[in-house]
DNA sequence: CAATAGTTTAGAATCATTTTAATTATAGTC
DNA sequence: GACTATAATTAAAATGATTCTAAACTATTG
């Protein structure tokens, strides 16, 4: 069984990130703040992948609603951001800056392209009394020789 | 109460478009296909809101497994397509060709982009050993003064 | 017109998500 | 450290979209 541990730098960081988003630091909150945030790189999750892992990682069933509660709570303070993709499931990326993704759509997995690569021109003017708030590229790819849907 | 009517030419479009999708062309399904096929220019939807239209406009309710399986045939035939937006609801749009949207933070209402407008310059490769299927632009617009989620 | 195959339907089942209500934990304050 | 108010956790119920099921119905064919 793993155990729930980390150094205090880290603690410290996950402590802020929930007291900043309104929420009490609990050892619920704590784990599931550390498998978001103390990764190297952006991670994307689905509540389900997020819910294995944390079952896996540290024995332990912190109930859907909670992890629901946290996860809008970060979400609504813009430390996670919902994807756009077709299905019934919300993905969220730790990466909050605009970007791209591409999109598996054999293994459902997304990954970033990061904001320095793709440039989207010529883009027509918003409707009118609106504003354009975000623009962002899906690039899906697949295996040539996969079983498309 | 409105008739359910059909001029010639525009019923064999129906009869061809659901035989073509492997259908039967039943009384349930030319109305489905005459509210996605008989407008000007392309329709953007949810499952709801058909079975709406369908109450409404021909004081008609069609079970949801009948629009259901009328809905999966025409996309499966590639006459229409799912719109990635997040949420819980498919968007089907009968714009097949690749093309972009706004979407419209505060109606939640899609409006198409037509190809010609958009350029996206500089996409990376694929991962290796995937092909790019398909690119597309989100352009999420809002009013200033609406409420953000 | 009987046999067969495809359709429709209501309702049950499922999956992701939200809500509820009771229990438990946390953060001051004394 | 105990006390109290407030917030958090949980299991379970509720909800909403979608899928499945089984029975009744309709169309098509021989």
């Amino acid at each position: 069984m793993n155990q729930f541990t980390l150094k205090m730098e880290d603690f410290k960081k996950h402590v802020d990130k929930l007291r900043s988003s309104g929420l009490r630091p609990t050892k619920q909150r704590l784990m599931i703040s550390k498998i978001l945030f103390g990764q190297k790189g952006t991670f994307h999750f689905t509540i389900n992948n997020l819910n294995k892992i944390l079952k896996k990682k540290f024995n332990s069933k912190v109930s859907l609603a909670s992890i629901y509660n946290t996860i809008h709570a970060f979400k609504k303070k813009g430390y996670l951001k919902v994807i756009a993709l077709e299905g019934n499931k919300s993905y969220y990326d730790t990466n909050t800056s605009s970007h791209h993704h591409f999109y598996d759509e054999d293994t459902e997995k997304l990954i970033d392209i990061n904001n320095s690569g793709i440039v989207v021109n010529n883009i027509p003017n918003a409707p009118s009394n609106k504003s354009i708030k975000n623009v962002e590229v899906m690039v899906r790819v697949a295996s040539d020789n996969y079983n498309q849907k």
